[in-house]
RNA sequence: GGGCGCGUUGCUCAGCUUGGAUAGAGCACCGGGUUCCUAACCCGGGGGUCGGGGGUUCAAAUCCCCCCGCGCCCGCCA
């Protein structure tokens, strides 16, 4: 329909006497909120630049408009052009792409163009916690919506094996339990195994806040780290050193994995060093413009130019003992990265903001045309408590409120469900609860601060992710009843649509594909879960407000269609989420 | 001190990238709704200097500048 209206009103506008193509008049169009329309075309602009009123114009606009399939009624109202779209036609085409696109209903065009999402990437040194999982999701809801926009896209985690934590962890590991300090020993329990029921990234993890407080007061233990640092950088790490940081790592991806997060690809930090990746980047910016070397032999860029805010301005790219960095490291990966996808995005947490400027100030230096491009989030806090921080120990773990919101979500099935099996219950409460947990999270904007209130996140009432499920499951519902797999064929007619509910609903369900897309090009990843709430509002409000099941028989059959078309594109928009929709709950 | 981000109703947040009409939700509060397809729902109501001030514009929550408050960062850690 725009572009029936957008040619329909560059004629319009030229016929008055206002030289614009259809175009230009693309960037003027709205979606007024004010005013019962379909579109909106503002005056102002033409009307000033030909001295013209404003209200007269739109008018004189709206009455040159010729009716057509698409559009229903034209109407000028102070300085705005309205436009009503036909909705037969509005209903028919919205219904068809639904029908024929199902699961896929929503979907950008296939494209060429490839995208690599990292995310999480914490170090397997314990198991996750709050402050981190952010990152996670955000990470897997931008990859599934550049999946859905049409993008070839991988998820990696970059598994930093060889750094100072990973170092850390293998050093105490690598000890016989007996030559551990008591500060040490003290926090596994006295037989030193792993208690039934916890899971290994817990297990392991136990003595790590209490290691990083040891090492520093204990000089001689810290040189033990240092050792081992200097071990991974040449590529001879100690006994069991990937072992253990491979069962934190699967202990994560346990908890990561109810949330229906899974990663493509995982990239190991220490093979870059082993293939020289990491040298060949070094030597680069050896011979770049500002590279410098410093007394002890250290490499270094200066990057004053570049307005980091470092007060020394420079950026280390070696030791003095010619061990390399985090960044260095890092831009050896993003190369890597970049010689198979076309767009390397990063999801970080805002505490590594200098580190993505000082990516980006690296690849200048280089003379790469790319750049990583950054998703920062804000961490979450807890009401009362500061940041988290699993080396200082002070985290609320994943598992924790993910049991807790499990555990909520139990008791609220089995109040309404005594007619379902335990295991039933059991598998719907594991959705509900994670569900509603994803949600929380996925709906507010990145660069926003979270603070985390319990009642609030673990809420199954009003802006939550069980209420999307609750829609989805009352119109598979209504379609079970009806006898109908959801996957029937729904005929309808499309100039049966007369009940506010009714278009309420479709207009919404016609929004999903522009959501997608919006939220693909513009990185905005909440938009997809406000527009899930609303259209599961339009259903409820609908469901309410219509029979369907008892309404007259081609009634029925377009309720039917419609209920169809709802429980598919909140079904699409609740998998984009990592939600999973449930048929019954 | 410097860099970046945030500030929208009592609370939690959409909307800001690309400026349009009366700024939207949820929670809480008040009042209604269940002989009917799942009430985890629906309908209505009160509640707003969009942090403050200037500027640009026919039009500013949205763009620009200044200020205030809060957060993160400023390591040869990651």
């Amino acid at each position: 329909m725009q572009d029936a209206v957008l040619a329909e009103a560059a004629a319009a506008l030229r016929a008055e006497g206002v030289d614009v193509d259809a175009t230009a008049l693309a960037n003027e169009l709205v979606v007024p909120t004010a005013v019962a329309a379909d579109l909106a075309l503002p005056m102002h602009r033409f009307a000033k630049a030909t001295g013209r009123d404003p209200t007269a114009l739109a008018e004189a606009v709206a009455a040159r408009f010729r009716p057509s399939s698409e559009i229903e009624r034209v109407e000028g109202l102070s300085g705005y052009v309205n436009v009503h779209a036909a909705f037969p036609d509005l209903a028919r085409r919205t219904l068809q792409l639904v029908f024929e696109g199902k699961e896929r209903y929503g979907n950008g065009p296939g494209r060429t163009e490839s995208v690599c999402v990292e995310h999480t990437s914490a170090n397997p040194t314990g198991p996750l916690h709050i402050g981190r999982v952010r990152g996670a999701v955000l990470g897997d809801t931008l990859a599934r919506i550049l999946r859905a926009a049409g993008y070839p896209t991988v998820t990696q985690y970059y598994v930093d094996d060889v750094g100072r934590a990973a170092a850390l962890i293998s050093w105490m590991w690598s000890k016989p339990l007996p030559s551990w300090p008591p500060e040490l020993r003290s926090t596994l329990p006295p037989d030193g195994a792993q208690p039934p029921g916890e899971k290994v990234d817990q297990y392991l993890g136990r003595p790590y806040p209490a290691a990083n407080a040891y090492v520093k007061t204990h000089p001689e233990a810290s040189a033990e780290v240092q050792q081992i640092s200097r071990d991974l950088e040449r590529g001879v790490p100690p006994p069991l050193h990937e072992t253990i940081l491979q069962q934190v790592l699967d202990g994560m991806l346990l908890s990561l994995g109810r949330l229906g997060i899974r990663f493509d690809e995982f990239a190991w930090e220490s093979t870059f060093l082993g293939d020289g990746s990491v040298d060949a980047v070094r030597e680069r910016l050896l011979r770049t413009p500002h590279a410098m070397t410093e007394e002890n032999g250290a490499h270094a860029i200066d990057a004053s130019s570049y307005g980091l805010p470092s007060e020394s301005a420079r950026i280390i790219v070696s030791r003095g003992d010619g061990t390399s960095l985090y960044v260095t490291r890092d831009v050896a990966y993003h190369l890597q990265k970049f010689s198979r996808f076309d767009r390397v995005i990063d999801v970080l947490g805002s505490d590594h903001v200098l580190h993505a400027r000082t990516l980006e100030a690296l690849f200048t230096e280089m003379d790469e045309a790319r750049r990583p491009e950054f998703l920062l989030y804000q961490f979450i806090t807890i009401a009362g408590g500061g940041k988290m921080s699993t080396r200082a120990g002070t985290a609320v773990s994943l598992d924790s409120l993910l049991d807790e919101a499990v555990r909520r979500a139990r008791v609220e099935v089995s109040q309404r469900r005594d007619d379902l099996p335990a295991e039933e219950i059991d598998r719907i409460a594991e959705k509900v609860g994670t569900g509603a947990i994803r949600y929380v999270i996925a709906r507010v904007a990145p660069e926003k601060g979270v603070k985390f209130q319990w009642e609030e996140a673990l809420s199954f009432e009003g802006r939550t992710g069980p209420f999307l499920q609750y829609a989805f499951a009352r119109a598979a519902a209504v379609l079970r009843k009806a006898g109908l797999s959801p996957h029937a064929p729904f005929p309808f007619d499309p100039t049966g649509f007369h009940e506010p509910g009714e278009r309420r609903l479709l207009r919404e369900i016609a929004r999903w594909p522009g959501t997608i897309d919006h939220a693909a090009s513009s990185g905005q990843v909440q938009g997809v879960g406000t527009y899930a709430h609303e259209l599961a509002e339009a259903f409820n409000s609908f469901y309410q407000s219509v029979p369907v099941l008892s309404s007259e028989p081609e009634l029925r059959t377009n309720r039917l269609a419609l209920v169809a078309a709802a429980r598919q594109t909140m079904g699409n928009a609740l998998r984009i989420l990592g939600i999973e929709p449930l048929e019954t709950m």
